[in-house]
DNA sequence: TTCTGTAGATTGGTCGTACCAATAGGTGGA
DNA sequence: TCCACCTATTGGTACGACCAATCTACAGAA
């Protein structure tokens, strides 16, 4: 909450567009904190000399971008918060599924930046985190011996141990780069434990590499990550090759 | 982070999230193909039952996701239209300046894009486009000699060889991701060529290390690379002891 | 005194109507 | 034939009313 004639009344024309450029800068440069709110729509409809539909097409589009929340009642209003991964996500998961990405290519970037990550987390993360690393992939191996999994257990325990090892690099940004991919997509690459025998092979190749991440063996655990994305073109070519006959049938 | 965003509540009495998610859902679909538009605003409030506002504000929330773009008059309405990077990068840019991220920690996650997308550059670049990246460099040379250069212009340059540069991969999600990290990242780096004297060492080592690319000279190429991110880190600190002595005075 | 429940005030959510502004496409005149 | 104008369509804005959720404060009960 802020005292009042800090936004200027907007002539006519896209009035909501001017409306959420001067919210949003006044969010950005941090007039208004994360944890304040901003006028009520009904004060702001005053301030920018405005009908209240504009302000509220204006805050609904801050909303989308993350950048606010909402809540209703007394003391409700427009909060400023700080924007998640998620919003980044669920943005570049729209945009990959509107482009069709090949999974070949989606692997080839993941590869690179997975070993981008082993390298810094080898070199940087604590015992402590590698520890925890290998007791994740522990956590992997009691589906080892099911025959029907549940597959989306499996798919939450893969998208942890990525990010927990992301996190081990101590920069940020890999992080939110494994976030956003997991979070993205999510359609692409749970074939690996789909089928059952590429599925044991992955899980034992985690765990390995998990070992030789926290034994600081370098060059070993990027010959299991190679070992890994091996895996997943197998078993993408097989699915091809499977979905042709079925075509042909 | 860790936890898992899987679902999340669907608060009662917000008909305009419903409606923006049917829309939302028609689109992914292909229910509506990119080029054709959506019903007219008051055409929706008839087939939703519900008022021209939530219409809008739900139109108003696709139209920021980038799935739609809106035109007016007769023939105007919402028209379902490719989703761009841009969004992606403005999205990621929004969230990178809340997060405070350090340049150091950037530095380091470009460097590593960067050799990933060299190394598969010199493997699967066309000859025409090795000369082209060369050609561009020469553009940078231009700017050695002037006391005063377009700094914009400059800035823009570098963007374009980066990209330039990405594409050269054949995999679009490097394209992708440089060109969001550019539009997003883009107040952090243009600190190198603030500098007449870092400036001067940049732009020459762009030209080098083009001219190892197009030489196909991978390991020269790597070395240039680092160079240039040594050149970044060089300058990033020389400002920051510059602050430093500004603070104390 | 302390707890509890109710009334009021605040605020977002929805509806409806009316009017303005931009645009495409047709119509009529030069 | 071509250009100016008119008109229907559609998004953009305004205003006013009411509902629903939520917090606060106060009065009454234990």
């Amino acid at each position: 909450m802020t005292d009042s004639i800090l936004f200027s009344p907007v002539p006519v024309g896209r009035a909501g567009e001017e409306v959420a450029l001067q919210l949003e800068a006044a969010i950005l440069s941090e007039k208004i904190m994360p944890g304040e709110s901003l006028p009520s729509e009904r004060e702001l409809q005053a301030q920018f000399g405005t009908g209240r539909g504009v302000i509220r097409e204006a805050i609904r589009a801050l909303k989308q971008k993350g950048l606010i929340e909402i809540r209703k009642g007394a003391k409700g209003g427009a909060y400023v918060k700080k924007i998640e991964v998620a919003n980044v996500s669920e943005s570049l998961g729209l945009f990959l599924k509107q482009n069709r990405v090949e999974t070949s290519d989606l692997a080839e970037f993941r590869e690179s930046i997975d070993r981008t990550i082993t390298m810094l987390a080898i070199t940087r993360a604590t015992a402590e985190q590698k520890q925890k690393l290998v007791a994740a992939t522990e956590k992997l191996m009691t589906f080892l011996e099911e025959a029907e999994p549940d597959l989306n257990r499996l798919g939450e325990l893969d998208r942890e141990l990525n990010i927990m090892l992301a996190r081990m690099t101590a920069n940020p940004i890999f992080e939110w780069i494994m976030c956003a991919m997991q979070l993205g997509f999510s359609s692409h690459d749970y074939a690996l434990y789909e089928d059952a025998e590429f599925r044991r092979n992955t899980i034992i190749n985690w765990c390995t590499t998990a070992g030789h991440i926290a034994a600081g063996d370098l060059l070993q655990a990027l010959s299991s990550i190679g070992a890994h994305y091996i895996l997943l073109r197998q078993c993408v070519a097989k699915r091809q090759t499977a979905a042709v006959k079925d075509q042909a049938v």
